[in-house]
DNA sequence: CACTTTAGTGCAAACGTTTGCGTAATTCAA
DNA sequence: TTGAATTACGCAAACGTTTGCACTAAAGTG
């Protein structure tokens, strides 16, 4: 028995001998009060019995309105989106909405030719995770009076709505983690600075380290070309070559730390005791690692949720020009990648 | 400039002064043929300078496919779905196809109202890798006439598309791993019956072990309420209660293994000296943890894309009678969770 | 009782496409 | 040059909804 034809709104009108106006109006719970109770009763009946299910297409096509957004992630392998994801969905799910999933991977063309499918899909609004500090995106949602809501990562330019977590407010705990232990000659692996995210958490470091009145020289610091674990290692043995005196080094992100591991295992040495490493994230499984890495911690699915709030607010005013900022808190948690520092007996300990 | 309203083919028909049927056939690949290739190009262009994208509600409703699908997976926290997705939605982009996600949250229920969700969407088809052996989805697609393929976790009613891995295979070479490693008092942490991958796992186990003459006691084999961490070291610490003697477990899955271990240390044990682990299906991560898992890898990606694939074709064909079953081969990751037996010197050593 | 108001329902247009069919203009065969 | 075949395009219907408006019948008002 396969029903190839899905039964309509006038099918239902046939069926009880009434016009399909009444039963659409019968089904909307807005609109069923201007019909009278018992008709309201039958339709309903008839409609749970027959199977009926709204066109969606029809819907969106009379309304204007396909209930839809879209979300572009950089890339679903890092770990630290999933939760958003899910964090997203779970308020959208509560107001009828659903949710399209695209990725940039890392590349600023495609995720412009990704929302520009999503909005030719009609999509009511986009949650954009992957932003670079300056990026066509935005511009685009706005000349298309898309709806647009950043997470996580943002723009140089002010005017859209975002939410993010207090980036600088992280790595100064991180900072201020490692001075407690005793560490000064602390480095930093950078992600790539055209993404906020990177270039925030590397100017809280300095900023925080010169709050200290330490002073951070130019070759603490190197910039890994992608937020990656490949992009990690590679970083962090160019710092190695140039730092041996290091003992502890902050991550721009869980991924990079990662890296750093590997990098730090090629020169053969030992985490935490001959250099300590805090990341970035808190991405899942952390506790199970052979060092876990001390990280600081976001309330990713928070941001989801209050994302997909904001989004849905938005679509409800109408209203564009405003804009706003939701800011969340970080924590530290700390693990066994960070250690007190030991002073060295020697100058070098060449292992 | 905000453009609120879109771009139509009226509105280019009209800049043209041509009909709005000609610009449509224009712009389609297929029908352009008939039209003249000067006028092709005028209108290609003119669709260009105006920013013409087509409205995907209005083509929905006209031509009755949507050119999304849906698919549904247990949970995104799983580890194991990223990379299947991924992979779905590689081959599915090439196509110009778009997918929804949605969860089933291990129930079957919800399952059930996500597809209806879904193909009230109006998708044109569905990928389910959430399915129980006795599942009313497949009921529900087929009465509605909506394609489906089953991705990893297949049905027990066999006329329907899957794409699955060879899990007997893998078991088997698990076994085989752990008795050449010399166990033989090796126990097993299975899964959710009413879930195919537990049911098949757990008597490709009972089998391959009886291959080897080894009769497996019904102690040895305790049950997991859930494919879940959490259910993993309930389920281990009673296996730990009733066989102090076992020298090696196979976990019906990754989490559920993990699952093991904290149990494991809960009881003082250390892996892989006094108890080998084996896990199934290589989620990411895994050679960074303290102990790594050995583990039965399976090809994720590969999954998504073959199960986009025949969905894909499936639609395309409209012969939903026919199903076809893709068998995929497995692998066995040797990390360190497992290795050779040591003979106890007493019967019992409580430490 | 004659009237205005109100409640309940039907009619028809519209959303933006696609497509079968008709028709005018062009080409071809003879 | 004439008739048939072909090419290129326009006309209009249809997909399944929603919604402003018109209409009927009942209820309320004086």
């Amino acid at each position: 028995m396969v029903h190839r034809k899905r039964v309509t709104l006038r099918d239902l009108a046939e069926h009880l001998n009434i016009n399909t106006s009444t039963v659409s109006r019968a089904l909307s719970e807005k609109s069923s009060e201007m019909i009278s109770p018992d008709v309201v009763k039958r339709v309903r009946k008839a409609a749970r019995e027959m199977g009926y299910k709204q066109n969606a297409a029809a819907y969106a096509l009379k309304v204007g309105s396909t209930k839809t957004i879209g979300m572009i992630i950089p890339d679903l392998m890092n770990p630290v989106f999933p939760p958003i994801i899910r964090g997203i969905q779970s308020v959208l799910d509560q107001y009828g909405y659903t949710a399209f999933l695209a990725y940039s991977q890392n590349n600023e063309g495609t995720a412009h030719t990704e929302v520009e499918r999503l909005i030719s899909r009609g999509v009511d609004g986009i949650i954009y995770a992957a932003a670079f500090r300056k990026d066509s995106v935005v511009e685009l949602c706005k000349s298309q009076g898309v709806p647009l809501v950043l997470v996580n990562r943002v723009v140089d330019q002010g005017d859209v709505d975002t939410v993010k977590v207090d980036d600088s407010l992280g790595i100064k705990m991180a900072v201020d983690h490692l001075l407690e232990l005793g560490h000064r000659k602390i480095g930093f692996i950078a992600g790539p600075k055209d993404i906020s995210v990177s270039y925030i958490r590397l100017r809280a470091f300095t900023r925080t380290m010169a709050e200290h009145d330490l002073e951070v020289e130019p070759h603490r610091i190197v910039e890994a070309h992608a937020l990656s674990e490949a992009a990690g290692t590679q970083a962090m043995s160019v710092f190695l070559g140039q730092n041996p005196d290091a003992t502890a080094v902050i991550a721009s992100n869980d991924l990079i730390a990662l890296g750093c591991f590997t990098a730090l295992k090629q020169f053969g040495y030992s985490c935490p005791k001959r250099l300590s490493i805090v990341g970035f994230n808190n991405m899942p499984y952390l506790d199970w690692f052979a060092t876990p890495l001390t990280t600081v911690s976001i309330p990713h699915f928070q941001m989801g949720e209050r994302a997909a709030e904001l989004l849905l607010k938005r679509i409800k005013s109408e209203n564009l020009d405003y804009n706003e900022e939701v800011l969340l808190k970080p924590k530290l948690v700390i693990r066994d990648s960070t250690a007190p520092v030991i002073r060295p007996k020697q100058k070098s300990d060449a292992t």
